[in-house]
DNA sequence: CCCTCTCCTTGGAACGCTCCAAAATGCCGG
DNA sequence: CCGGCATTTTGGAGCGTTCCAAGGAGAGGG
């Protein structure tokens, strides 16, 4: 054995195994994975010699070995709002029972980095790819896609060999949203839009398209509340700080939205009484009584769990078209909205 | 621009790449990582000829070969209480930033599941290992630190060799709270606690010493929130419908402080105006002007990142004596506590 | 020209594991 | 006691890198 230096001590590997046990590597390597072929009597004491030397397999051996990693890649967008940290449950959820390991990324929200972390999941031999972001250039995705299984949450619209989907009906909820607006007899009705991600795109022009279809083409109304916070008070001050502010806002997600309720209050509007509000994404803390918040909520954690199922469908599987996944979102209605005052 | 290649075919390694560069694998891989031993032509020829086959190096062999993974491992608690996501941010940064990975685990509030992921972990050969998690026993962070470097956030009062931890002074966070509570004038001031976890404890042990100290012995009382949603709003309700509600609530962290606050105004109490709340953590959410809670908050992102810091320290220095970091918590005043009235 | 001395470059031996073909062992009937 | 067959066990060849000792090529000095 090479000591060159005083380095501490050397794990036990299988060869210190199978020494001490008195028998072959190969045998140790059956034996600890469970193979039948091994007597009953190698076995035992080769499970006995492990255990006294405290030996601890090398994954990274093995995956070298049989070229598996066993390992999925994550690339989430951020950890700040509260949507990603759920969907990533559900995938992780469902990685760590297939026997997998997570190994997690995100780009900050700077593209850069996003494609170097991206580079260093392949270099580390994923099996396969979930990407949990609303940012990600088509181009890139499909250049992953290209190299291993990938899986992508909440964008749509991103198909190609090698990739599946999986999002909510945002065409779908955004109209529940709309439709239960007008089912309370609004009409002068504003949207808190996210802009020109990914997300916000669908739900702003399902509210235009709502609101002429109910030939209320003259009272549309947006202003982007950018899917943040900040974004959102502003947006939501511009709202109703006018002279006829709506009598209802439907905002492109909940985040926006609750702060749409902090700029409304601080404006003396109550909610709902003068004013109704509802968001999209169900995260939940919207379910806290304080908030109350009536929203389109998206199965978020099942959207994960989907997710992942999928790519191990694809994985195992021989399946090579792309494959997307649309599930149902729901309109959950709390305290924020009501009839408008007549 | 690389071209994208069929996922069946063998990945090119470092001989195809020496191959058509015409020199040995030897010298690929001195290029590739930048020796300063290797001629400009060679250099130029090697960089050339890998970006025309799309070579990607191989993580797990240059792992095995090298010894180092280049991976920290992370065990999270849960990803649903916001101030996990929030460590995690601060910890996943800094990895980032020293060119390592992040292999991420969670125990889903499963201790036989934890043990697995844990152990799996360390068949990765992660060279550190995190732990944000306030269930962990002991004797079992005591094991993992004994095979590699560890750092424990959130946890208090475990050290040994190998072991550093990073927490913020709860006993300090909790007197702010109290004297805050005292200062505005509240005498009759209730405790919604953290159970036996971890961080309830202390906080729970400084609100009945401050009590005493302040001569209010008679007035101390205690209900367990379990720091959930479901925790707080029971116990919440419980505090306040009994006859003479108390005129200050110190909840032992921010999310059920939350509950509480429905739970008050359920009851007709007006929060700040009929009672005073005070939460602990300082979770973005509580910043919503919806919310407005006053808090004592952690630096969880500071938090986060200095425990990564630790581990680097720890990794590539020769510390050897356990080493604790403590960060200083804030008293943050809005909108959820007022003089009582009198 | 030959000989050093620098630079560059190279093949082979790890790293710790899995897989495979082949060898050893054990058991049975004859 | 032997052949034949099933069951166990084994050594060696990878997996794609890095590291190292040693080999070649020029350049400059004598």
């Amino acid at each position: 054995m090479s000591e060159a230096y005083g380095m501490s001590e050397r794990r036990p590997t299988i060869h210190d195994v199978a020494a001490r046990a008195g028998v072959s590597k190969s045998l140790v390597s059956l034996a600890l994975r469970g193979s039948p072929k091994v007597s009953d009597s190698s076995r035992e004491t080769i499970v006995k010699a492990a255990r006294e030397l405290g030996y601890r397999p090398n994954a990274t051996a093995r995956s070298l070995a049989d070229r598996r990693s066993r390992t999925i890649g994550i690339n989430i967008a951020e950890l700040d709002n509260p949507i990603f940290p759920q969907m990533l449950t559900g995938a992780h959820t469902v990685i760590r029972e297939r026997g997998y390991n997570t190994m997690l990324v995100s780009g900050e929200r700077d593209p850069d980095i996003e494609h170097v972390e991206l580079a260093k999941l392949l270099e580390f031999q994923v099996e396969g790819l979930i990407l949990i972001s609303h940012r990600l250039p088509a181009a890139t995705v499909r250049t992953l896609a290209a190299d291993v299984p990938t899986v992508v949450l909440t964008l749509r619209g991103i198909t190609g060999p090698g990739i599946d989907s999986v999002t909510s009906d945002d065409e779908k909820g955004a109209r529940l949203a709309m439709q239960h607006l007008f089912d309370l007899g609004h009409s002068r009705i504003a949207h808190l839009s996210g802009g020109t991600l990914e997300p916000g795109v669908v739900r702003e022009r399902v509210y235009r398209e709502e609101m002429e279809r109910a030939g209320l083409a003259d009272q549309i109304r947006v202003v982007n509340g950018d899917l943040t916070n900040e974004g959102g008070l502003e947006a939501g001050r511009l709202l109703v700080q006018g002279g006829s502010p709506p009598t209802a806002i439907f905002a492109a997600n909940d985040v926006s939205a609750i702060s749409a309720m902090a700029a409304c209050e601080e404006n003396g509007l109550r909610v709902p009484e003068d004013i109704s509000i509802i968001g999209y994404d169900g995260v939940s803390m919207g379910a806290l009584s304080t908030i109350n918040l009536t929203t389109i909520a998206q199965p978020l954690t099942a959207m994960g769990s989907s997710a992942a199922e999928r790519l191990f469908d694809r994985m195992d599987g021989t399946k090579i078209k792309g494959h997307s996944v649309m599930l149902e979102p729901e309109l959950v209605v709390r305290g924020t909205t009501a009839a408008p005052r007549s």
